[in-house]
DNA sequence: TCAATAGTGTCTGTAAGACAGTATTAG
DNA sequence: CTAATACTGTCTTACAGACACTATTGA
């Protein structure tokens, strides 16, 4: 058994293998989810102190804030063996020979969240000998994945499961907290030139929750009307031909996307 | 000991881990290796069928072309074992609990080649169970290097290590055919927004030189004077006060790159 | 002188950002 | 009417690509 060997002679074997996921969905601040309107809430109490710690967790460059904009959250397993023993730590597993490495992290994804993601997408694969932290040398291969907005209200909550905003972490397991800020900056880089924001709107969306999507990602704001005419002039967006009536303002047209070819990866 | 196990014992067991390298270096064709002139060559048959096989291997864009210009070339080596006997594949090698994977990618790279890169970028993970192929279960971390175009002249190569231009590839091993296209989709996007070109100059080089590089690497034609003064632009060069003459015409103005941040990953 | 490459000037089209102005709703 | 958001028009700047033109060398 590979537990009992000692160091010197676990220094030229393999290190072991896991697949671990970030999973990003969209939620606005003042409760414990990500979107928490209407959701069965049975707060534990780091429940009550990570939401103690996010004043208005998001708004990063101010404007209007009346309702508090939406921002990204991320879903986080306690830890229940040693090293790191009760801290947070990313959802993973361990790929099997049989099934691909992107079932792997979909399976983990699933099992700790009950969601399917609408974009699931490599990271990296982190593999340094000084990440383990006392723990056995690992190889982590790491996905990142998007959760829709409309998915995000039937999400799992319970004391080994919680959801954080990203703006607000509590102190993580390992090299976590590197491997969310590198996949944070992905997304951020990727939202600008992809198709990405389109995935995790609803089917029919209007340009201003388009453009909230892309600023709670990048964590900027954006001038309304140069924004719809770049995703105009993108082609990828075609009107419903139906109408959003929100607030005492004008209604808002609906737009859906269409996929065109798939210039991924 | 896992060789002894069936294969519905292997399915839920991890897959063997490798690291793999796909190595780049600057070449011009009319020899069979990336650097030609004034190498002692011991050329085997199958060296001379590569070879024969590569009328003027390069020139994606027709112009000039009295000289040949230079391309991209990659070394493999020839398995010695079931599957894909005899087949070339991508060097590697397996990684070591105590030491980092970018340091298995690169001592497979010394290994194999002799040299040390200029630079070594992660590529992908590839574990799907159906690249196997008729061999045990295998995730690959796969890495991708550039070679100087100094240090070029003085590889090494055997009958189990050649060197072949990235447009004329032999039938591989597995699905390293495909890891190969994407490691040079992934060079083509990078040395358009990166410094990557830079890298496997010279300490000294004219813009020619460095346009050629972006050339051989995008496989297009550029426009000499818009490179020139978008290479001036990014404020990552700067002259040496020196010259070079190569022919009957005006003699070129050399430039060194000058290091900022580095941007990275 | 000519051929060849090095290097400069300039025009055009595209796209992003700033920002003024118009449209339509609820109250 | 006002406040709020939806949407349109237009100006400026930056930059990439096309391409004409000048500069300097060897033969």
């Amino acid at each position: 058994m590979l537990g009992s060997a000692n160091v010197s002679e676990r220094a030229t074997e393999p290190p072991d293998i896991g697949v671990s996921v970030v999973i990003l969905a969209l939620g606005r601040s003042g409760a414990q989810g990500p979107d928490s309107t209407n959701m069965p809430s049975a707060q534990s109490p780091s429940a009550q102190a990570a939401s103690a710690q996010r004043p208005s967790a998001l708004s990063p460059s101010a404007q209007g804030d009346r309702y508090a904009r939406p921002a990204l959250w991320i879903p986080l397993v306690r830890r229940i063996r040693q090293p790191f023993l009760g801290r947070w730590a990313l959802p993973g597993g361990h790929p099997q020979a049989n099934i691909s490495l992107e079932d792997a992290a979909r399976s983990a994804l699933e099992s700790t969240t009950q969601l399917t993601p609408r974009y699931l997408e490599q990271l990296y694969t982190f593999g340094d000998p000084s990440r383990s932290q006392g723990g056995l040398p690992m190889v982590s291969i790491v996905y990142w994945a998007l959760i829709g907005a409309t998915e995000t209200t039937e999400f799992k909550e319970g004391d080994n499961v919680r959801w954080f905003p990203t703006t607000d972490l509590p102190p993580l397991a390992f090299d976590h907290r590197e491997i969310i800020d590198y996949a944070l900056t992905r997304v951020r880089n990727k939202v600008a030139y992809t198709d990405l924001a389109t995935r995790i709107v609803g089917d029919e969306f209007t340009m201003s929750q388009l453009r909230e999507v892309h600023e709670a990602i990048t964590g900027t704001s954006l001038d309304p009307a140069n924004f719809r005419r770049k995703m105009l002039a993108s082609g990828l967006l075609e009107p419903t031909g139906r109408m959003q009536t929100t607030g005492r303002h004008r209604p808002a047209r609906l737009y859906r996307y269409v996929a065109h070819e798939s210039p991924h990866r």
